[in-house]
DNA sequence: CGTTTATATAATCAACTGTTTATATGTTAA
DNA sequence: TTAACATATAAACAGTTGATTATATAAACG
């Protein structure tokens, strides 16, 4: 068993409100398969380029997330060093496992590469 | 370490909604410890007696807690054997204790006992 | 009965949220 | 430099949310 540091409730409950949104926790889930891109994100959510923008932006905000751009792409990842990381781990472990979708991505061939 | 048996985004993401507000997230925790009844949590969160009971009823409609009337009062308590308790239980564990709030609330007399 | 206490519901409202379209920034390649 | 692509930001807007006050329901007790 782990032993866990707590947080404060003010913390955690502003990280379970970024989660409490369909998208967002998708976003998360699958960047636990895999660092992605806003394009990528966009055709599987099926939702439109500025949104997912705006989704990124406020989980960068509470630092869940790093970038890293390649060329003019830029990729996202979870920040796992991140204070409230192991409380968003807890949480994703109860989340089904995304790699279908990932899977499905790449057999349409819309998976940026070149990494 | 427990196998976990995974739930729905959707329904995942509804609770994660819940849990994201502050004053549901300290209800939550303070359930944990004891069973409450609106009064308490009334003198606990400072916060309107309608407000209280406005919170109380989105946990109920997510079945996250059970009530008891006995007398003029109610006590709620988590309902363990929800759906979603296991997450929620993986999300408790890691905030902090909140027996504190409980022995104050003892001291000043404003515990109701009778139980 | 009527009064007190506990809780629920209704109505209201300001603030916030998630989305979209339009536009700006920035990188690549012709 | 210009065109194409990827991402960010701005503006707008409908829908939701968390809080309050006012009122209703329900139990306890004189």
């Amino acid at each position: 068993m782990k032993t866990i540091k707590p947080v404060q409730i003010e913390e955690a409950s502003s990280l379970l409100k970024l989660l409490g949104d369909k998208t967002r926790l998708t976003i998360i889930s699958l960047l636990l398969k895999d660092e992605l891109c806003v394009c990528e994100l966009v055709e599987i959510l099926k939702m439109s380029q500025p949104g997912i923008s705006q989704h990124i932006k406020k989980l960068k905000a509470m630092d869940l997330v790093k970038e890293r751009r390649q060329g003019q792409w830029i990729f996202y990842r979870l920040n796992t060093e991140a204070e409230l990381y192991p409380l968003l781990e807890s949480v994703a472990a109860h989340l089904p496992d995304q790699g279908d979708k990932l899977k499905d991505l790449e057999n349409n061939g819309l998976r940026v590469c070149c990494k």
